[in-house]
DNA sequence: GTGAAAGCGCTAACAT
DNA sequence: ATGTTAGCGCTTTCAC
């Protein structure tokens, strides 16, 4: 790789016989410069290749057009989502991604702010593993803007927005009330994380106002290990262990309400290995609507989740913190997901498979 | 947020009565500094909490501890584990990661070089589009290190690391074969990249090993779009549709070979609305091992690619080209992938389900 | 072992 | 409309 040295604002203004401070204006577009040799600047920059060296400026600027994102696990596609959304609406004001990765580690997660400040990040955009707040009160306290994705801290008064998981809750266990259950189970997680906290709590809302009871048991927990760098976010085979377990009980519960879509396949199998059918002898209802889950026999009742619109609004609301306004919009943000009705939910049509998938997402070395 | 104004060298070399000079090499570690006085600027510096400015380091260095990762699409599993991978190992060494996505865009590329440039990023991993090498050249003209991951661009000489596509496809093909298909079909992807072309490679030399022809149609394509920003990589709807097309046919394959495991979701769905069995009456062999496959019905025969391996590497080339040492290691690294074996091709056992998955991931906001 | 000075490439303040 | 000066925080000579 050769080293051909990067010309400079002070080689433009060389060559040109001009002021460094006069090259650097005409390009940074400010006014109070003639036309002609603005054109002239502009002109030799692009002769020699010009690019503009954003460490020095940002050196005097002191911070950079650097958004750090904080993800927790790129692997768990809404969060790639999330990450190709950033990426795009962050570009398009001028921002690059420094991106980091915690695990679900609070030590991961101190590192990373100590990145962040190190790099000067002009703002960061985070989902805190939600082990402690701490971490982050350091962005504060140095003033880098931050906005809190998908899993809020409200100690910290930071701006947020995600998912309103308590209504996708709420609206999975009702379409299954309305489908005529009575004694449903919930499969979740077992993870200390407000997400999960939410849907549970909007289980409980739609069973109270249904007059359904929730004895104890029906919330039933799959082992997660935190810490661990898991390229995959769920494991269907943990559930599937719990499921079984489950499927032993005396009663059978007429609907599972799952905490994601993979353990949703750890179920399917369970209840397959048992002979029992969807919906039939149960119904299922997913959450997260990946995109195989309307290939699935049968496709799988699901929630969908808002992620483009919640990464464009998290890249929002930190430019309004950056811009420093008061803004218009609220400093909390849930964004409502929806239902997507598919047959492991629909007794009527029971047996056939149909029903066109139209979304997707997938792996090969491409 | 506060703006508490962060300490530099020269706060810490003043509160100690010594100079900027010292405090630095105290801190970074280089001799000729006595043990007290290093003590003394270590312990003042954990006082005050000291953070270096590392865009002050990179600009005097004319370079950052941090690597570009340009990669297509992050909703691609694939890519998923190659950033985290990759953001593991490079933080291990001390570098961030500056996050790039093109989503298959040309154009985008040239836009990410650009801020690659202005970042003065240590160096750089990247997917390229392969519509054309040229927005990469430039990286090499100004010195800076970069490897190719995943899809080559021979014409630039750069280091290179990936997985083995045409053995994938070979492996995938011979399986079929040995599973007694003589007709095979393969499904791939509309799109002019290496991984695909190398796939196909595989699967005719694998045919032409067996003695088995390879007719007109046998290559279908999945149509893509290039150039759209979509969250997710692969359309198993489309591939729904060409494989209605395909069954069409007065004689149909034995088996199929599809290019990633999304198209084979869509290649069950058809063969089921045909009223077809796998693998009786048509092996299915996929391409990319996603968590799904295994909980498919049947759980889906498929190629398990070393996302991890290649990760890894891809930042040890990468070191290693910035060390300027010639390493022992190859400059090009295809790593091998593997067949994971499973009912979707096993005649033998053919309508009843079983097999423990092991694997996983999937999609919910957690 | 420590300090003084210079400079990385840029922007901002203040001339002219 | 353009030039001059200073300085962002750090590392690297080169003195002492």
């Amino acid at each position: 790789m050769a080293g051909a040295r990067r010309h400079t604002l002070r080689d433009i203004a060389a060559a040109l016989n001009l002021s460094v401070n006069t090259v650097s204006r005409a390009l940074s577009g400010k006014d109070g410069i003639g036309e002609k040799t603005r054109a002239r600047v502009r002109a030799e920059a692009e002769r020699v290749g010009y690019v503009p060296n954003s460490v020095a400026r940002s050196l005097v600027l002191g911070s950079a057009m650097t958004f750090g994102l904080v993800i927790t696990n790129p692997s768990n596609p809404f969060y790639a989502q999330l990450i190709s959304s950033i990426e795009l609406r962050a570009r398009t004001h001028g921002y690059s991604l420094l991106l980091m990765v915690t695990d679900e580690s609070e030590e991961n997660e101190t590192r990373a702010v100590e990145s962040l400040l190190r790099s000067s990040v002009g703002g960061s955009i985070v989902v805190p593993v939600q082990a402690s707040a701490d971490p982050w009160r350091r962005l504060s306290t140095v003033g880098v803007p931050t906005v809190l994705l998908n899993r809020d801290l409200p100690d910290l008064g930071y701006r947020f927005v995600g998912t309103d998981n308590e209504l996708g809750g709420y609206r999975a266990t009702e379409h299954a009330i309305s489908r005529g259950a009575r004694s449903i189970v919930v499969l979740e997680e077992d993870l200390p994380i407000t997400t999960i906290a939410d849907r549970i709590a909007g289980f409980r809302r739609a069973m109270a106002e249904a007059g359904l009871s929730v004895p104890r048991g029906s919330i039933m927990r799959v082992p997660t290990r935190r810490h661990e760098q898991a390229a995959l976010p769920w494991q269907p085979q943990q559930a599937y262990q719990v499921a079984r377990r489950m499927l032993r009980r005396a009663r059978l519960p007429d609907a599972v309400v799952v905490g994601n879509d993979y353990f949703a396949l750890g179920l399917y199998r369970a209840l397959e290995v048992r002979g029992l059918k969807v919906p039939d002898d149960m119904m299922v209802i997913g959450y997260g609507d990946h995109p195989y889950s309307a290939f699935l026999s049968p496709p799988l009742t699901t929630v969908r989740l808002p992620a483009e619109e919640v990464g464009n609004i998290a890249v929002d609301l930190l430019l309004e913190e950056i811009a420093g306004g008061r803004s218009a919009r609220p400093l909390k943000q849930l964004i409502a997901p929806t239902l997507v009705e598919r047959e492991s939910t629909d007794r009527t049509t029971s047996g056939r498979t149909s029903s066109a998938a139209k979304n997707d997402s997938g792996m090969t070395s491409r």
